[in-house]
DNA sequence: ATCCGCATGTAACCCGTTACATGATTCT
DNA sequence: AGAATCATGTAACGGGTTACATGCGGAT
């Protein structure tokens, strides 16, 4: 009873299965091809991940060792409904201005996973709630960056300048990717050389 | 026996608790005021992480409740000789390419907690291995979004573009860096505005 | 025959989060 | 007096890391 939370990277495994079936060493090496996926999970974090979430009727493993003599030992998971209903939840988290620097990795994340499930107007509308809640955040950076020019340390400033450089690099990203989606509905089109 | 290897955030104590004595208390609102510091430590990790430190005698308590009746209950804590021993070869760790990006923020808070206590040679050096580091990992995502830009899917080279935007803004960052600690060695002297 | 990659798992250990507990001190 | 802040701590709980264990299949 009073199921904890789900972890983000349960989430995210959920994610995974919901848009195609995949075992457990599947789901290890979509991680380690991931140029993104500086995060290798280990096994053991990732298998008994797997079946907390089996436990909780989220996904569905279906053995591959029944009649076929020639496959091996795997564990096959595929979505529940339940686990895609908890996954377009997850989808649809609001973005917290306080949180959005710790969790923009998380937030590309859901951007990548929201492809073919959420909508385009979904997909666009998401992107303009982090744009914003980037552009609130890197207002505040900015503040505080003005604040530390003046002091005697010089490190603390220059590594404000850092956040603020990146979360605006964001924040341009964020609009150009609005652009991108809004002309590009559908499939790639595009004859560039 | 056997001790096992320090975690980031006691290393970070170490060196905060290097620059000036402090307290619990302290070290918990320095990283509330601190704007980067979207991490706040909590109460049961930030206490046992002391006391784990003052046992292996990389730090020592001194207890404020001797003779002077009007402090508190409070423990100041200041670095002994180990642990600025520690402390500085833990800022000169070098930087993995494979890990850079998961690292930078890490990387980030090495270079403040740097100031005062590497020498201004030592400090660009750090700077220039970072920047090396950033341009090697770009290099290397920008091959990677180069060949996810012809997938069927739009949204995993976005993500791919958004990692080229933000490492491009780091390296960028360690250049002007560079370039503002060469010119200005030792203390703040410029006659703005 | 052996080694390497596939594929899943388990157990010890450690650490962070959450929540609660406890006093002393200052503010209103 | 009562409330908020200061200041430190503890206990339960959960999950990740590391390391080890196991068995099968194909390659040399």
């Amino acid at each position: 009873m009073t199921e904890p939370r789900l972890t983000s990277f349960e989430h995210i495994l959920i994610g995974l299965v919901c848009r195609s079936p995949a075992s457990g060493y599947d789901l290890k090496r979509t991680f380690a091809a991931s140029p993104m996926g500086v995060y290798q999970p280990s096994s053991g974090s990732l298998y008994p991940a797997l079946r907390r979430l089996e436990a909780r009727g989220l996904i569905q493993a279906t053995t591959m060792d029944g009649n076929d003599g020639s496959s091996r030992h795997r564990r096959t998971y595929q979505a529940t409904q339940a686990g895609r209903e908890t996954h377009a939840a997850w989808l649809h988290t609001p973005i917290e201005v306080s949180t959005v620097s710790r969790d923009l990795g998380l937030h590309l994340m859901r951007f990548v996973l929201m492809e073919h499930v959420a909508s385009r107007e979904e997909v666009l509308g998401f992107l303009r709630t982090l744009r914003d809640a980037l552009a609130a955040f890197t207002t505040g950076l900015e503040r505080y960056a003005a604040a530390a020019a003046g002091l005697d340390d010089r490190h603390p400033g220059l590594a404000l300048d850092h956040g603020v450089a990146v979360h605006r690099a964001s924040l341009q990203w964020t609009r150009q990717a609005i652009a991108a989606l809004r002309v590009a509905p559908a499939s790639s089109l595009q004859p560039s050389s």
